[in-house]
DNA sequence: GGTTTCCCACCTAGGTGATAACTT
DNA sequence: AAGTTATCACCTAGGTGGGAAACC
């Protein structure tokens, strides 16, 4: 007998989005994927504290779509909440049959958004890309780019991991559990501001409307575990 | 500033049913609510070990009605899978605004299964009662009749929660685990096979066929939890 | 005196980074 | 040498009945 262990993990921080914008009445899929930045695979540097191009990306991994669990739901219950990703888990074992999202160690991803009007959703599947088209729109935020790895390789990602994750609480230092993270986020150059809003054209035939979302975290490094047999 | 505090308590052995003769291509909702058997109250009497009428019912309690987690799914996905309603919630305060369900204690009830077709499922919430008609299918089994306590009464009642339900594992006395508890389901007379088989005309517009429910464990005293402020 | 509430130790279930062992 | 895997102590989160205290 064999036993499955899933050594796999929730991708933290997690992304966090405030949705305006939708036709209240109207029922709506949202689902997050993860699509390679570029076609390299890279490397810490240690003197440098950089993440280096060494080589070529791996070969492409089968496609995973996220569907939110508060999935269907009204445009109005959607923009009511803060709509968290907390749950979405990465592994890099290509034969995942779990769907959780599949990535490369060592490449840089970029999460996606997507929202997906219920009259369009009948090719949505964990297993299929996000079928594209007038009723789905994606959106994404170039702060949430992140690299993965298997071990921290940055001791402040580590630092920060520790102060914010609940759940690692038993490694937190408690001597500076707030004031050093401070610095932490004031280190990374690509931090922003929380609040971004972007325009796009409503796609439930209303007239032009301002979509808000408020991105709370950024992912920096995103750590995988393997599934194995 | 007001904390509510929640003790609610699950409902224990849950009720858990095997379904047949659904249209595997049709949707359906699953849900469960809880009917007074009749207008009594109970009290035990420790010397015959039985429960006695003890004067009328109070007053009803608003209707709340428990829908199957999986839900919406097809008749295909219900029939592959035993149905179990164990995260169904009892309480006894009649101001829960949580959709928990709604019970007295020291009063007689009842679980009904409802099985309801999508196309019939609008009225279908969490605060109203399960609409009847055509497209909706009720069974409630005899053996499943339960009387509702704040503390258990019948020692032999604990004994089997204890042996039963994992999270009362630090109770158990771990001399006699198995075979005490056979002897506890042969003191209940109402115990009955694990298998029963109803038939109905199924209402997907097929031809007569048979619906199995596997009613696996009987509920006997099931303990409330009530919620102040 | 019977019933209910409140708090507790003790569980299940599962999400952390550290670290030693293993792989390439 | 560098990357990955397996295991661990230590958390969060929440479901048990016991039993003292409170209620009525």
């Amino acid at each position: 007998m064999v036993l499955l262990v899933l050594p796999v993990r929730r991708m933290f921080p997690a992304m966090r989005v405030k949705i305006a914008g939708l036709d209240p009445h109207q029922q709506y899929y949202i689902a997050m994927d993860i699509v390679p930045v570029d076609n390299k695979r890279y490397r810490y540097v240690y003197h440098s504290s950089k993440w280096m191009v060494a080589g070529n990306a791996d070969s492409p991994v089968p496609p995973r779509v996220y569907i939110h669990p508060d999935s269907l739901a009204s445009g109005d219950t959607w923009m009511r909440q803060v709509v968290s990703f907390d749950k979405l888990k990465l592994t890099n074992n290509e034969l995942d049959d779990q769907g959780h999202i599949i990535l490369h160690s060592m490449h840089k991803y970029q999460p996606r958004v997507h929202i997906i009007r219920k009259d369009f959703s009948s090719e949505l599947s964990p297993n299929k890309p996000v079928p594209s088209g007038n009723g789905v729109k994606t959106f994404s935020f170039p702060e949430t780019v992140f690299t993965t790895v298997t071990a921290y390789q940055n001791q402040q990602i580590t630092r920060l991991k520790i102060d914010r994750n609940p759940f690692a609480k038993g490694f937190r230092d408690s001597g500076r559990n707030r004031t050093g993270l401070e610095a932490i986020m004031e280190t990374y150059a690509f931090w922003r501001p929380p609040v971004r809003t972007l325009t796009f054209e409503d796609f439930t035939n209303m007239q032009k409307q301002q979509v808000h979302f408020i991105y709370i975290v950024p992912n920096l490094e995103s750590r995988l575990k393997t599934l194995y047999n």
